[in-house]
DNA sequence: ACACTCTGCGTTAACGTTACCACACTGGTG
DNA sequence: CACCAGTGTGGTAACGTTAACGCAGAGTGT
């Protein structure tokens, strides 16, 4: 009863007009808001276009306005569960601002081949987002910063770029604080990659929650956001004469590792041992007990990163470059206990 | 030297046409590699796009050939790893052929809620994307097909979808094979999910495997996929008097689960005890030692759906259901070992 | 009465690509 | 020699949207 003609073809701009008894470009201003329109014709138009079931054409839309907005994206692969909150964040952002994505990745972490670099910012892409850990690597910057490509960086510091991210630092303070307020004393940290800001950040974090605590005991072990350098690091840090009761890991992955030496040690999470990790990945939760951990929010970072970055292309302004800081949250599972007396 | 013209605006389809001395059709034909072009033209237009460094422009194409093809994609998330390349397949996909996509997610593996299907079919999109496990859910499906919306399930079965999948079946025997030639005689298997064809498929193929070799002895224990249900299947596996000299869990999560029993009872993995799993998730490697599995080819599994999908839209032809099935591979690891003597 | 500004809306012309038809050739056939 | 079929190419008109301008009418000040 309600569609006279049950044509495939989905309502344009030109239809709602005619429905409401308006102009096409009317109906634009209307669901663009900008524009002078009076009240009784809004409402026309949107009742028009709640009728005819209306959505802009996102193609028409990117063709007429944006001159091509085309982003890259760079990332690599360091944990699947980061790539996919960050891909989900980017995409629904794009597809809300009508942007097109041209995706490049690399293979465990490490960055793509220079070629795939230069083709990339050959192809006239308007900008590239960097996810972590490479907005760090000159291999990936340089090429950009010498193009003269706006960039976004996303969890990690660039002078040249527009960064998003949490505060590391205050992340691993406040996770900290938690251990040692829960009564333990003596505390295992791993570090992350040297060379990342987030280790370091993290480290800043770490050190800055002791000193203010006082008479906390820490141990310092180096890792490398592996799986396997957190089960080099947690046996050295058992093997030590008197051990830690509480490890705190830069990551997850080496928080996982950490449980597993504990297991083949017989010691349990966490009555004998509490752990701890960051970022919030799947490996917290596929593991018994689930960690507490750090969570980022990942896609909104992502979001905001590739809204920035349209924003600069489309004014084209090489405004001093923003450094936007999103909230963190710790997350309490069952890896965490009180001290045993 | 190069660009005498330093603009931003990117060449376009007439630029290239100037450039080689055609007209902008003939450049179109070359880059659509249909329609007749002599030789000698196609090589001058293909000399003349590298010269100017063209890339079409997708908005454009997309408005002028697809009347809008805008697809759904349903999904939750069962896995992380799984997720990041399907969403990769879709939207490397979705960028060539100018899709436009809209995603909605549920939350671990549960369905998202029906109002919010609703809205997404009634938003007019021209199909749907379904990826695992929710392929083979009605709350899920049923909506879709009262709307006579077509859709894809990759992962599953289902007579009123396009199905994209690996051969469950011929992988896990293929699997069960690789363990029976390395000389395990006595083998568990972890059955996934019930209701899901995955499972089962998976265990039919387990079960031909040992039928076929003969003199094998089995012990099955049923899991839901998680890891935690995998602790309590190894636990079983390894309780009994004579235990399995290997364990073939459904999925990584589940075997990732053995493996930690595994060290706790002081097992070693792979010499007292041989672990496989399923998927080829960042869980496999994200441990030690990192497991045998099968690989999915994640990303070609969802082109692949996303391709057969905006096709049965264009032609919007009711024709019978495609099945598709993909090859899957056995990759191994170090989690695997001939039996000792 | 006049010029002036402001508001609200319509008209026109793009954006870059491809579909469709037309047309100029070439080389054979009746 | 007229005719035809095929091949390669160009011209034109869309596709759905918005930017830029233009114009009517209402209000304001002199």
């Amino acid at each position: 009863m309600k569609p006279p003609h049950p044509q495939q073809r989905s309502a344009t701009v030109v239809d709602v007009a005619k429905r409401a008894g308006v102009s096409a470009m009317t109906v634009s201003r209307v669901i663009n808001g900008n524009g002078k329109v009076r009240e009784k014709t809004r409402l026309a138009v949107n009742a028009a276009i709640a009728e005819l079931n209306y959505t802009p054409n996102v193609a028409a839309r990117a063709l007429v306005t944006s001159r091509e907005v085309r982003i890259g994206v760079i990332y690599s692969n360091p944990s699947a569960a980061f790539m996919h909150d960050f891909l989900i964040g980017v995409f629904e952002e794009a597809s809300v601002m009508g942007a097109q994505l041209t995706l490049l990745g690399g293979q465990d972490g490490r960055p793509p081949p220079p070629e795939a670099i230069h083709r990339l910012i050959g192809s006239g892409v308007g900008g590239i987002i960097i996810a972590p850990p490479l907005g760090e690597s000159r291999v990936v910057r340089d090429p950009i910063h010498l193009a003269q490509l706006p960039m976004a960086v996303v969890g990690g510091y660039a002078r040249d770029a527009i960064c998003v991210r949490i505060d590391d630092r205050a992340a691993a303070y406040d996770m900290t604080r938690h251990l040692i307020g829960l009564g333990h004393r003596r505390i295992g940290f791993i570090i992350g990659n040297l060379g990342q800001s987030a280790s370091e950040d993290r480290l800043a974090g770490f050190d800055a929650a002791v000193l203010e605590a006082g008479g906390i005991e820490t141990i310092l072990v180096q890792g490398d956001f592996s799986y396997t350098s957190g089960l080099l690091a947690g046996e050295q840090l058992l093997d030590i004469d008197n051990p830690p009761t509480a490890i705190f890991a830069s990551n997850d992955d080496m928080a996982a590792a950490v449980v597993s030496v504990a297991h083949r040690r017989h010691l349990s999470v966490p009555e004998d041992l509490t752990v701890v990790g960051f970022d919030d990945t799947t490996a917290s939760v596929t593991l018994w007990p689930p960690l507490t951990t750090i969570r980022q929010p990942v896609r909104e970072l992502a979001a905001e990163a590739l809204r920035l970055l349209t924003q600069e292309i489309s004014t084209s302004r090489k405004v001093r470059h923003p450094k936007y800081v999103l909230g963190h949250q710790l997350i309490e599972r069952q890896s965490t206990a009180a001290i045993a007396r």
